[in-house]
DNA sequence: CAGGATCCAGTAGGATACTG
DNA sequence: CAGTATCCTACTGGATCCTG
């Protein structure tokens, strides 16, 4: 099944599948891909850099459970879970166990996890990038309409 | 031209900002724009070609509030207007009046909309082009654990 | 046509407590 | 450590009615 289909399948899938339309399953999807968490744990778990700022740094490595509870400040146990669990089903990211104790739990992307990463990274440094611009523009409006 | 928060502080931007931050403002950007609405919104008023297929069919020009609610099928009045107003608001879409009797409404992507459209149109075709494969990995984790 | 205003059900998601 | 289970609230978002 994983094979040289891999081009062939994407251009038909793109005729298949459209997200305009309600009853679609692209548009489930990309409702659950379209979340601040996922976003985040997807940037954690694949180095928050840009492209390849410091090699070293923050280097793509399995994560584990409180690590990324602690980088993604502010997330609720429930949530990361949730959004661990979502990724995982989906074949986003891979969950290892060993089984010490207490056990040791880590989390990895897999390539497709790795593939969305990257469009998902943009849109996180987008959303950096561009804070004071959005900012200057919500007063802008706000002063505007008052 | 020593302006401080020109476009010197763009680039300061990129580590002033960290989404990973609970408190950072670009944590609730990055949530308003991670939204099903938004990325569709956005992919409609840039046009849906994933590039340049048919520079005629679809090519981005402003639409009209019903050409918008017609074509992003499912969405509520509520929704789509909502959206359009943080979109305004966020200075990532231009709204025009037209005082006829009724009156015309339209929306177009600003040039800073055109910016993150080009992003969330990836996104939008990530979805699309990997649905059987998230498809294929549910079914795979649900009989696992079945 | 392009919304504004309401009402209301469903659920997302936080807090807390417990467990292998 | 890495969760699961439960409770409970607040907000999301759909349906409906109304207007310039």
């Amino acid at each position: 099944m994983p094979t040289p289909s891999a081009s062939a399948a994407r251009d038909a899938a793109k005729l298949e599948y459209d997200a305009f339309l309600a009853a679609c399953p692209s548009r489930q999807l990309l409702d659950r891909i379209s979340d601040k968490w996922v976003t985040l744990v997807l940037a954690a778990l694949g180095g928050d850099g840009p492209v390849a700022r410091q090699p070293v740094s923050t280097a793509p490595r399995p994560l584990r459970y409180s690590e990324l509870s602690r980088r993604l400040a502010g997330v609720s146990q429930k949530m990361l879970t949730q959004t661990l669990r979502s990724l995982e089903r989906d074949g986003l990211v891979a969950r290892h166990v060993v089984p010490t104790v207490p056990v040791t739990v880590s989390y990895e992307l897999t390539e497709l996890g790795r593939s969305l990463q990257a469009l998902m990274r943009d849109v996180k440094d987008w959303a950096e990038a561009h804070m004071d611009e959005v900012l200057a523009n919500r007063d802008a409006y706000d002063a505007r309409t008052a």
